[in-house]
DNA sequence: AGCACGCCGACT
DNA sequence: GTCGGCGTGCTC
């Protein structure tokens, strides 16, 4: 047997496996994720390294092999708990383990090295000066040169020194033991932001205090799990966490807090600073890898209790880890898009059980699986229906765009929406334009009835492509485009096209007085233009802020009183399973946006489809029944999280050879699900169908069960690499896929 | 990163 | 010859 180890992980050329032999008193011991001590270079030195393989087969030179040594009793700690959850990674999203464990190590930058070391001279200026003339009589180049720049300026960068002067380690370390030199070491943290601990006495309301209650007679017993807090907005979640992260760090364990990166604002960080004071650390991707780097040893150390973050704060190497609060447990962005593609969600849940802490998963409009998995008894439900403030829920208003065209209105801004806007325009309150794009891939609808053309075997929409077709996405499907509408007969049927630069030029013309302000893709490129634009709305330097959804996320603006949402159908109808949910979500939010100080707030939404369960439970901000609706969509049709779906994107510079492989992987899928229930949909073509001269494939792989996917990708991944036939493609794999390829 | 190997000039 | 210093390249 041999072990695939990489050695430790500080140095670039080293990052890569290294086979070892195992001894046979090791045999049957030894598994992924231990850390061991190897020989190691020539020297044959007692190095530490990780176990990220097992293999029976010796893919180098037989003879070069080692043996291993011991397994490591002692830093079996942190680094060892990390390489196991990427060997989890690995195994739940595929990919390789190298890739798993650059996502899961913090990765020591040469230029970024926590230690930044120096090179100090010891003799005065008469000695060194004596001892130069005595190295250039003796031509010893490198000491000299090293002498000359000490002399010059006496305390050196070790980096300076090795890169500029060309001096090796070797030479510092002859000088050091004659006692001209020393190599010192100095420990330099940076702490992103500063802040004093306030005590705060805190009164909570009757559901808070009964959801810290809940979660800590739990806790206290030692018992351990996953707890999903529906709170809604205003309802005080925030206070909930800190509370249950003040009682977790009380026993000496520490805390990660994982934020979607667009809610790591000034005011979230500060609300967390104001509790545990400089014992709390901030992740976010504006800091540099050295300051990243930095965080993840304070953490390591013990230094601090709290790690705030995106995504990745989830590796935060703590000894002793109590908790995992994931807010906005809802949001896409908790989704890797890079391999290994995983889910926070699930990865958290998994560190926790494997490290004994707990998750706390929260959100105003929970995720299908979330609430599905709390429904199901797998994790604790804790409700909190009631705000803490006063204020009231804002009215909203649905308009059907069908009756404004004709009613004669062809505007994007419908009449009830025009008079709200000059009411506030007069009152001097601000006013929210919203156009949800996301997820928008050009469908196909009718603008008298509101139809749209939606695949016959997926339940999603098709999506229009420029060839004069409508494909769908997940299994295929393709149909020319329709001339008139297949329900009613109309002219008005086509794709639905509308930007943020439109709506903003008619809203100019209609309302000429008013000061507009526009936030998307274009106008946020330059470096803090979001923030730029936020603040400038904040401070009411503009009446109304057109933008998409990057707009309803965060920030607070207490003087808004009114928000449209312009087209509520765009995201309803993009050519996924997540649509509706999607739709709920922005929808509740933007509504969250009217009326958040003293003066009660009002919406409207536009649609074609008011009847659409979606839109009509956004209407009325109720989760239940939008839950109970949009499940049951999911359990007909088959999708996440009644059923698990596999996306196998695989892809090639060679298109016949492509498609021949795609076929040949859904043949061999088919052959190896034996008893096991599982459908294969497609070969479909993906939204973008080549990138780089390179074609790609998707199929959808169906289950009821997540182990059966698991074990698929298990075969198929066997399946290429001893396939000649697939060396030239790649396949990449996305379980419960966020958004489509 | 750390170590040995091999080259090169200086000195017995 | 051979000794010590210095740069290069490899590490299962």
């Amino acid at each position: 047997m041999y072990a695939d180890i990489i050695v430790d992980i500080t140095h670039e050329k080293l990052d890569r496996v290294f086979q070892y032999r195992i001894p046979t008193r090791l045999e049957g011991e030894l598994s992924v994720g231990m850390e061991v001590i190897v020989p190691f270079g020539r020297g044959n030195r007692e190095t530490k390294g990780y176990v990220t393989g097992l293999s029976d087969k010796c893919n180098y030179d037989e003879t070069k092999v080692k043996e291993l040594l011991d397994i490591s009793r002692s830093g079996m700690a942190i680094e060892g708990k990390l390489v196991a959850l990427a060997a989890w990674m690995k195994e739940q999203y595929g990919g390789t383990m190298i890739q798993s464990l650059k996502t899961v190590l913090p990765i020591k930058q040469k230029e970024n090295a926590k230690v930044k070391k120096r090179v100090r001279l010891l003799l005065d200026e008469e000695e060194g000066k004596k001892k130069l003339d005595f190295y250039l009589e003796k031509n010893q180049k490198a000491r000299a040169r090293l002498l000359a720049a000490l002399l010059d300026e006496p305390i050196l960068d070790y980096e300076l020194v090795s890169r500029k002067l060309n001096i090796t380690l070797t030479v510092i370390r002859a000088m050091e033991e004659q006692g001209i030199v020393a190599l010192e070491s100095e420990q330099v943290y940076r702490n992103p932001v500063k802040g004093e601990r306030i005590e705060n006495g805190i009164t909570f309301t009757e559901e808070q205090r009964h959801a810290i209650q809940r979660f800590w007679e739990d806790y206290e017993q030692g018992k351990r799990g996953t707890y999903l807090i529906y709170g809604v907005t205003g309802s005080g979640k925030t206070e909930v966490y800190i509370e249950m992260i003040r009682r977790v760090a009380e026993q000496g364990k520490q805390a990660i807090v994982l934020i979607p990166e667009i809610a790591l604002t000034y005011q979230t960080v500060m609300r967390f600073y104001r509790n545990f004071g400089d014992r709390v650390s901030i992740m976010n991707s504006r800091l540099s890898a050295g300051e990243r780097y930095d965080q993840m040893m304070r953490a390591k150390e013990g230094k601090i209790d709290v790690m705030i973050g995106p995504r990745s704060a989830l590796f935060t190497p703590f000894p002793n880890l109590g908790l995992i609060v994931m807010d906005e447990e809802h949001e896409t962005t908790y989704k890797s898009e890079q391999v290994p593609r995983y889910h926070a969600r699930e990865t958290a849940i998994a560190r926790a059980e494997m490290e004994h802490a707990s998750v706390i998963l929260g959100s105003a409009t929970p995720s299908l699986e979330a609430m599905y998995r709390a429904k199901k008894g797998e994790y604790h439900l804790l409700e909190m229906r009631n705000r803490s403030g006063m204020q009231d829920m804002a009215e909203v208003y649905t308009v059907d765009l069908r009756e404004e065209l004709k009613n004669g209105n062809r505007s994007i801004l419908s009449i009830k929406l025009q008079e709200l806007m000059a009411d506030r325009l007069e009152k001097k309150e601000q006013i929210m334009l919203f156009l949800n794009r996301r997820g928008y891939a050009g469908f196909i609808s009718c603008r008298e009835c509101g139809h749209v053309i939606k695949c016959p075997h997926c339940d999603v929409s098709l999506s229009s492509h420029k060839n004069g077709k409508m494909v769908c996405h997940y299994c295929g499907f393709e149909e020319p485009k329709p001339s008139v509408c297949p329900e009613c007969g109309s002219r008005h049927i086509g794709e639905f096209r509308a930007g943020t630069q439109q709506i903003e030029e008619i809203v100019k013309t209609l309302f000429p007085q008013a000061r507009v302000l526009r936030m998307d893709m274009d106008t946020t490129r330059q470096k803090d233009g979001h923030e730029k634009i936020l603040s400038a709305f904040a401070n009411e330097e503009a009446d109304i802020l057109v933008g998409t959804q990057m707009i309803v996320k965060g920030h607070d603006f207490p003087n808004v009183t009114l928000v449209g949402v312009l087209a509520a159908d765009m995201s309803l109808y993009s050519d996924d399973y997540r649509a509706g949910e999607r739709t709920f979500q922005l929808l509740t939010q933007a509504v969250g946006r009217a009326g958040r100080g003293t003066k009660k707030g009002e919406a409207v939404i536009q649609t074609y489809s008011p009847e659409h369960y979606g839109i009509v439970t956004a209407a009325e901000q109720d989760y239940e029944a939008f839950y109970e609706e949009e499940i049951r969509y999911r359990e007909l049709m088959g999708y996440p999280p009644a059923e698990n779906l596999l996306a196998v994107l695989v892809s090639c510079e060679d298109e016949p050879l492509l498609e021949k492989g795609c076929r040949y992987l859904k043949e061999y899928a088919l052959r190896f699900r034996k008893d096991a229930q599982m459908d294969i949909i497609g070969p479909a073509s993906p939204g973008i169908g080549k990138i780089n001269d390179v074609y790609r494939k998707v199929l959808y792989l169906k289950a009821e069960r997540y182990d059966t996917l698991i074990r698929m990708k298990n075969y198929m991944e066997q399946y290429i690499e001893v396939n000649p036939g697939f060396q030239k493609m790649r396949i990449q794999f996305d379980f419960n896929p966020m958004n489509v390829f």
